[in-house]
RNA sequence: GGGCGGUUAGCUCAGUUGGCUAGAGCGCUGCGCUCACAUCGCAGAGGUCACAGGUUCAAAUCCUGUACCGCCCACCA
């Protein structure tokens, strides 16, 4: 610092109140300018890695993302203050089908689609979407005080990326694990594409159970089927009833006709058929039913696809075409009914696929497509968990589903009938059918010698990048020494709701393209939610802007207080008003600091000089910092963030600012004894440094802006301050025990005061009986303590015999303190008072009383716990005791 | 049809292998003298731990069942 006069002195001019806008800005600035968050090779460190789950580039991010970011960077800041390469890799997925989407909105609002700009310029206007919200997202991590390595930022359409995409192609193609054919997919006709099993969500709708009357060919029978989606009969090509319901069996093999077509279809047996459903007939509809394509393939029927890419009926729905999907339904339906060839309708709960991207309803479609082969893949994926090498938390939660999803896993469809996104690495001969999967296309055909290529028009499913995110990014397929330095990763935190979209796959192609694991912890977090518990959505209008809050509260605040609200995998419900928690902490420390820098001269922290000259406060202050740092580390490695930052708060707060610096007040005035005084300094400026280190994580800015100030500037950073140990030689039970016995006293008369309405203003006399004479020695030496906080003139002991007149009673651990009140007592009042705490105690005794008197209790509950209930009610019934022979002498 | 989570103070939630008088934050009530802080301090009120059984010396905690809320999975036409 400048000159002569330190800045302490100028303590004046510190605010009292915190003002976060400018400090955080200053810091995050200086902490990327110095390089701090930077990670390189470095063989004299361990690293430890975590890649961000990549932020899609539709939007802005959302509250989920600042939880689940700020979770990352707790894990990072801690590990790199343990003195680890801390790597926390950045960037963003280009979701192609959500992006596109977004950007044909846009496009929408000129009345134009993709198709009016064609391929290239509408890639080319998602690049630039992609531009605007990729650079919106990284201000917003930095904004929240991510420390992610900047310089290693990383998109899924790099080309670097995009290079691994196709080479995962390749070798996959090559392999056999990757084919191409025609099977029912999921076919969104809103998206105009198809999607994964994974894309499609199901939901409860009540819909109906059309029951249709086929007519049997030569008879007067008719054979009824019921179905929830009348119009694809206009695509049946048999009709499937149970082999050994005996209601159909004679009409097995005999034909039936297809009304509103005219169409001949046969009647078949099919074991797949339930004969309890419906009328135990089913309409088979190859083209448009997964089923209904199993049963097709096993009766060689034959597939007719009614429907075009965008849901109308094409030409193969003779009269129908050109209509709608649902306008078509209530047309055959009114034909048929016209007919007379519908029974009944029945109302009917079902669930229905919808497009997780556009909500719109999935149909059933059979269609040419590339798919991954997948159980090859899943078995290593479900060894890894289940051998440890891979944990998941929390487990008891989550575990299950991921081995059940990849138990029961089904081929993966990749290809995406869309233009934003990485085309499929695959090339057509035009002169045969060559068909090549490579990085270029080649030069020549070596089936028929053929120069001229064309690629494949698809791009791929836009997981299909995010699942090599943990190696892409480091230079796969290369063999970087970035790569064998930081893979496998350490600790993936994301949201359940993609294990299998993200996670799973993931530790798959990990497993198969680099024979290791991608990360060995999985970290779930909770689903950020409203008040009432809705998920924030936009078309909700419940969200809450990160950006807004950190401008009203602070970055610092909104960490804060996520993760206080936060417990194990448990969804946090947030309101805005919870962030002022995190704002009232903020204040609570920089006025600690302020309080702190009133009394200083310089900060020095050198309290290990002054051990000789420790008080009971200082031994208790310092016993509880050891606990309390081992108690953040060990519930950080436990993945439990409430826990471990409810335990550096509740230090700072209620021991360290409630108790500590209020002891220390009167060794800090000017004329305090010199040692005391710098004992109790540097004791002070030691918690408040290493409570700062402990909260680094968690409030980042706060804590460097405090922490720099007390090294004046000497420190780099509180960034790459070592963590602290927990020393055990400060740590002591006993002066625990004796500062709890001070405290209790403390409230004891507090409590009195109040409850007897005693002012401020009058300075009260203790008297206490105790026979205990180590205790009253350890009351009288840090009688001054009850003096200065509980407003105490004298403190006496008397002799057990002497009657107090006219005086508030109270019971602490086995000494009797009373405040004389003469004049000031209501004896009504006390009595009331000392009436109800023996109400309490004789409650407590009883049930202590019927428990220890229980033979089973004493025989068979272990020797300790009887111990412990033994004295216990020895206490209750001493304090019982004395308080009943002060109440009768109130008489 | 399976699987998972939740039900604890007015509100939002902790309570880790069963064992002190079930806790925190917010809110509420009373009082605020004091050289950090009213975004504060001190004191206090407030809970039959969803319900019913069971196991145990002992249950918010373990088991069984029920109710309600939420999520996930499954091809029931």
């Amino acid at each position: 610092m400048e000159g002569s006069e330190s800045k302490y002195r100028q303590s004046a001019d510190i605010p009292k109140v915190y003002d976060p806008e400018d400090v955080e800005e200053h810091w995050y600035q200086e902490w990327v300018d110095k390089g701090l968050f930077n990670a390189d090779v470095n063989s004299d460190k361990k690293p430890f890695t975590i890649v961000i789950p990549p932020p899609n580039v539709t939007a802005a991010l959302h509250m989920g993302h600042a939880y689940n970011n700020t979770i990352q960077d707790i894990y990072i800041r801690y590990r790199r203050k343990q003195g680890f390469e801390a790597l926390w890799l950045p960037g963003t997925d280009h979701a192609g089908i959500a992006t596109q989407n977004v950007v044909e909105k846009e496009l929408r609002k000129t009345n134009q689609s993709r198709f009016d700009l064609g391929r290239e310029a509408f890639v080319e206007k998602v690049w630039e979407w992609k531009e605007q919200y990729g650079n919106r997202i990284i201000f917003q991590l930095k904004k929240m005080g991510c420390s992610c390595d900047w310089r290693r930022e990383r998109f899924t359409m790099d080309e670097g990326l995009s290079r691994a995409v196709r080479e995962v192609f390749i070798r996959l193609y090559n392999k056999g694990l990757i084919y191409k054919g025609k099977y029912i997919i999921n076919w969104c006709p809103r998206c105009g594409t198809a999607i994964s099993d994974e894309e499609v969500e199901y939901k409860e709708v009540t819909g109906h159970l059309w029951y249709i009357k086929y007519p049997v060919k030569d008879s007067d029978e008719f054979l009824i089927v019921a179905t929830t989606r009348p119009e694809t009969m206009l695509g049946d090509t048999a009709i499937a009833v149970h082999p050994e319901d005996g209601r159909y069996k004679k009409l097995i093999g005999k034909t039936a006709i297809l009304p509103l077509m005219n169409r001949e279809i046969p009647i078949v047996p099919d074991r797949q058929v339930d004969p309890e459903f419906g009328t135990g007939a089913v309409k088979v509809t190859p083209a448009h039913d997964p089923n209904d394509f199993e049963i097709g393939k096993r009766h060689n029927l034959r597939s007719i696809n009614i429907l075009n890419n965008d849901a109308t009926l094409n030409e193969r729905a003779g009269a129908y075409a050109g209509m709608d999907r649902f306008a078509a339904r209530k047309k055959v339906v009114a034909d048929l009914e016209a007919q007379g060839l519908l029974l009944k309708i029945e109302e009917h709960h079902h669930s229905v696929g919808h497009c997780h991207r556009c909500d719109t309803v999935i149909e059933p479609l059979l269609s040419e497509q590339w798919f991954v082969k997948m159980k090859e893949l899943a078995k290593p994926a479900i060894e890894v968990v289940n051998d440890g090498r891979l944990k998941i938390h929390p487990a008891e939660r989550w575990l299950k589903t991921y081995i059940n999803w990849l138990e029961n896993i089904r081929d993966w469809c990749i290809s995406r009938q869309l233009w934003w996104g990485h085309r499929i690495p695959v090339y057509y001969c035009q002169e045969c059918d060559q068909m090549v999967a490579s990085q270029e296309p080649p030069e020549t055909c070596e089936k028929c010698g053929g120069h001229n290529w064309k690629q494949d028009e698809d791009v791929l499913d836009t997981w299909f990048s995010s699942w090599l995110w943990p190696f892409s990014t480091l230079g796969w397929p290369e063999e970087t020494p970035d790569l064998r330095y930081f893979y496998p990763t350490d600790l993936l935190v994301t949201g359940p709701d993609i294990i299998f979209f993200w996670v799973a796959r993931m530790v798959m192609s990990g497993l198969e393209f680099m024979q290791e694991i991608p990360f060995r912890d999985v970290y779930l977090n909770g689903i950020v939610r409203d008040q009432k518990g809705r998920k924030m959505s936009k078309s909700l209008g419940n969200g809450i802007d990160p950006v807004e809050i950190i401008d009203k509260f602070s970055a610092d605040a909104m960490r804060f207080t996520l993760i206080m609200l936060s417990s194990e995998g448990q969804d946090i419900n947030l309101a805005e008003s919870h962030f002022e928690m995190g704002r009232n902490f903020s204040n609570k420390i920089w006025n600690a600091y302020r309080f702190l820098a009133m009394n200083l001269d310089e900060p020095e922290d050198n309290y290990l000089d002054y051990e000789d000259h420790y008080q009971l406060a200082d031994r208790w202050i310092l016993s509880r910092l050891q606990k309390t740092i081992e108690a953040v580390g060990a519930n950080l490695d436990n993945f439990r963030l409430n826990d471990s930052l409810s335990a550096v708060y509740h230090f700072f707060w209620h021991e360290f600012c409630d108790w500590y610096l209020e002891l220390i007040k009167p060794r800090l005035v000017q004329d305090a004894d010199a040692v005391e005084r710098q004992t109790a300094r540097s004791i002070a400026v030691h918690i408040m440094k290493t409570a700062m280190d402990l909260l680094h994580p968690y409030i980042p800015f706060i804590s460097e802006e405090i922490y720099q100030r007390l090294c004046s500037g000497e420190s780099k950073s509180i960034v790459v301050s070592a963590w602290p140990d927990a020393k055990k030689e400060l740590i002591s039970d006993k002066a625990e025990a004796e500062m709890t016995l001070t405290q209790n006293i403390i409230s004891a008369v507090r409590n009195i005061r109040s409850e007897m309405n005693v002012p401020p203003s009058s300075k009260a006399e203790l008297k206490f009986k105790l026979e205990d004479e180590a205790k009253t020695r350890l009351i009288m030496e840090n009688s001054h303590y009850v003096k200065q906080l509980a407003r105490v003139e004298t403190i006496e002991q008397i002799p057990a015999g002497e009657k107090v007149r006219a005086a508030a009673v109270a019971v602490v651990e086995n000494a009797e303190i009373f405040i004389p009140l003469a004049g000031l007592i209501d004896l009504e009042v006390e009595k009331n008072r000392l009436g109800k705490e023996i109400q309490r105690l004789e409650g407590q005794i009883a049930g202590l009383t019927k428990k220890l008197s229980n033979e089973q209790f004493l025989t068979r509950a272990p020797q300790e716990v009887v111990k412990q209930e033994k004295e216990k009610l020895d206490n209750f019934r001493e304090k019982m005791e004395k308080l009943k022979a002060n109440l009768n002498q109130l008489n």
